[in-house]
DNA sequence: TGACAACATCCGGTTATCCGGTTATTAGAT
DNA sequence: ATCTAATAACCGGATAACCGGATGTTGTCA
């Protein structure tokens, strides 16, 4: 059973969860953007994105300087159905709300931008 | 959401999910029926069940010598829906029926011995 | 009371995880 | 070619998780 305790230990982090959370509500972000909304460094978003990558459960795609990553599990597998229990569990925490609400703002900001491909990643 | 990150870590565990299976196939074991079915030291099944019962995963009953836990998670609640999810996936895993196996003969032996309560935990 | 069985906790050692800071890579622009 | 932004990989260091063996606690029985 190390598979499945090891599915469970890629949701066991605080950083990871709230990864997750965003990616469910948009299907796809950039380091760039994550960095941002969580307010965290760039070495801790792409370590746990890399992490998330190489066990499957993202995949990635390059868009010039950007890297993209969005969800990607198959339908109906556990990871899928895992998923779908945490976006429950979340949907009813204000915190979830208020993350999600800070990723609306800072993707709006971000189209706002004249040069909408800027990140502003300072 | 530290909260449901350690919902997560509690089943990141392998002997854990082992427990929790074990657990949610025959509804009371005692500490030593864990042991002796998962093969582990007395230490290491008393510490991951103190742990499970401070997060309020189990409930334990003192009957004479034995510890007796059960599963005690409230009907729809978060934790709830997971052991459900959890059931789901283990069943269909070779290894969760051997277990399970084990657990049936285990407690068969244990019932033949003369004096039904012997633990024989040597 | 003493002996014993089941269990909990403590002790130390090992390993895994997480982090910030730094360096390396990649792609686009000049 | 060179410069820069975005990202990935690397490197210690701190912390937490996990373990087996030893010790402490509790309840039973003689």
């Amino acid at each position: 059973m190390k598979k499945e305790a090891q599915l469970f230990k890629s949701l066991a982090d605080e950083t990871r969860l709230k990864m997750f959370w965003l990616l469910m509500n948009r299907d796809e972000l950039c380091v760039c953007d994550i960095m941002g909304v969580l307010g965290i460094t760039q070495s801790k978003a792409s370590r746990h994105l890399r992490y998330l990558f190489h066990l499957g459960w993202v995949t990635d795609r390059r868009e010039g300087v950007w890297m993209n990553y969005r969800l990607s599990v198959a339908p109906g597998s556990p990871e899928d159905k895992q998923l779908k229990l945490l976006v429950e569990i979340l949907s009813s925490r204000p915190e979830a709300q208020a993350l999600k609400d800070r990723l609306e703002h800072w993707l709006a900001a971000k189209g706002q931008s004249k040069d909408a491909a800027a990140c502003q990643c300072s």
